[in-house]
RNA sequence: GCGAACGUGGUGAAGUGGUUAACACAUCUGGCUGUGAACCAGACACUCGUGGGUUCGAUUCCCAUCGUUCGCC
């Protein structure tokens, strides 16, 4: 499809850091780049104007999600999900990939597709690859995501060689099931941390010709050290040309890495969940905003943030509404934890082009205090 | 003044003649990674109003005392 690609500007002399444009239906983002999720079309709490002022390029809807509520049919009637969630800018579908991990208990995997028993009503519900499509077609994303088994960590070699060959088969299969010629249809890496089924499902998917690849499988409890090699045993495999995209990664750490090592964009739920929790990324590492040492602090949460929230709310305010279950409070910490993020990307981006990401990636190590990193 | 009931952690409260005194809330502390998550986990009463007695053993039984509440003059 001619209005999505990646345009590199440049890679890292010191890493292999990319810092490119991505073109698409719904307008110019850069990357590197973080998407907020909003699994129900809406991130959490936050306004898409708010969103699109804190500097938000793709954000996230879920297809499983949203096929049991509303339904695709509603999406498709409100004449698709930019409509509907009233957001301009360019959204993902992730497929129902991760749920396939994530729903464990409630679904069965067979060559076809998996069956869910909804956690809504225990319905049961088919997905098929070329059924996800479908789902994804109505909803109408710019991006949308091939249906994978998304796999526990750690896996038996025997069941991860199996699994990767039928999500290979699932993605042919998503593949022929298209008929919108205005979405980027991703394939999904997978292959658990084993080296040739990384290597073979990458280069098979490849072959396949998406106009972007997602890693899959990562940041599901794995070590932090499997979790890299994950990523190095298949990023060599793609594209350069090509988008990549880490899935489930929004901690600070893994998106550092992840960046240094070739990867252009990602999603997390962990800004937004966290934030709703309490707990806020700063550039000095881990806070607990209920923690009861912020009771009079009367500083701002950030000193180094230029978020809203940073700039006109104290920790001690932003406790009291926390600690009192007050709704604000939420949306205060939301804003703060995603614009956080995007500032993060905003300033990576910028090392890129400086050739110095290597050096700015331990700059920002260093400035966490003790070991509240991320 | 008389009668009755009750006195258990910050709060509301279970409970038993015998190992670590429920539970909830509050408080404190962690965790959360393609959202089944405004969620989950852990900590928190050297002690059951006070004094004495019975008993091998009392928060639990008895007496006294203080306090609270209710009822009657």
């Amino acid at each position: 499809m001619k209005d999505f690609y990646l345009e590199i500007k440049h890679i890292c002399k010191q890493t292999g850091a990319r810092y490119g444009v991505l073109h698409t239906p719904h307008g110019d983002v850069e990357v590197p780049m973080f998407m907020p999720v909003g699994t129900l079309a809406t991130v959490k709490t936050l306004s898409p104007e708010e969103l699109i002022g804190m500097g938000s390029g793709v954000i996230l809807a879920n297809t499983y999600h949203l096929h049991l509520r509303p339904g695709e049919d509603v999406l498709s009637k409100a004449g698709g999900i930019h409509k509907f969630m009233n957001y301009p800018g360019p959204i993902l579908t992730d497929s129902g990939g991760f749920q396939v991990f994530s729903l464990m208990d409630n679904r069965k995997i067979s060559e076809e597709g998996v069956t869910f028993k909804s956690h809504l009503d225990g319905s049961t519900l088919e997905f098929t690859p070329e059924k996800v499509i479908a789902i994804q077609e109505k909803i109408g994303a710019d991006i949308i995501m091939s249906f994978d088994e998304c796999m526990p960590y750690p896996v038996e070699y025997e069941y991860a060689k199996k699994s990767v060959e039928r999500t290979l088969r699932w993605a042919q299969r998503g593949q022929q099931a298209q008929l919108r010629d205005d979405q980027a249809l991703f394939g999904i890496v997978q292959g658990s941390d084993f080296a040739d089924l990384r290597q073979h499902s990458a280069v098979e998917l490849t072959k396949m010709n998406f106009p972007g690849y997602a890693i899959g499988g990562t940041s599901i409890g794995e070590p932090k050290d499997v979790f890299i090699k994950m990523i190095e045993q298949s990023v060599p495999f793609l594209p350069e040309d090509k988008p990549r995209y880490l899935m489930g990664v929004g901690s600070i750490d893994f998106l550092l890495e992840g960046i240094s090592r070739g990867i252009d964009m990602f999603d997390c739920v962990l800004p937004t969940r966290i934030a709703r929790h309490g707990a806020l990324m700063t550039s000095i590492g881990r806070v607990n905003i209920r923690d009861a040492k912020y009771k009079e602090d009367f500083s701002p949460l950030d000193a180094n943030c230029d978020c809203y929230t940073c700039n006109h709310y104290t920790k001690a305010y932003l406790r009291h509404l926390y600690i009192s279950e007050e709704t604000f409070g939420k949306r205060l910490l939301s804003i703060h934890n995603v614009r956080f993020l995007i500032s993060l990307m905003e300033k990576a981006r910028r090392a890129i082009k400086d050739d110095r990401f290597g050096d700015f990636k331990k700059e920002v190590y260093q400035s966490f205090v003790g070991d509240k990193g991320f």
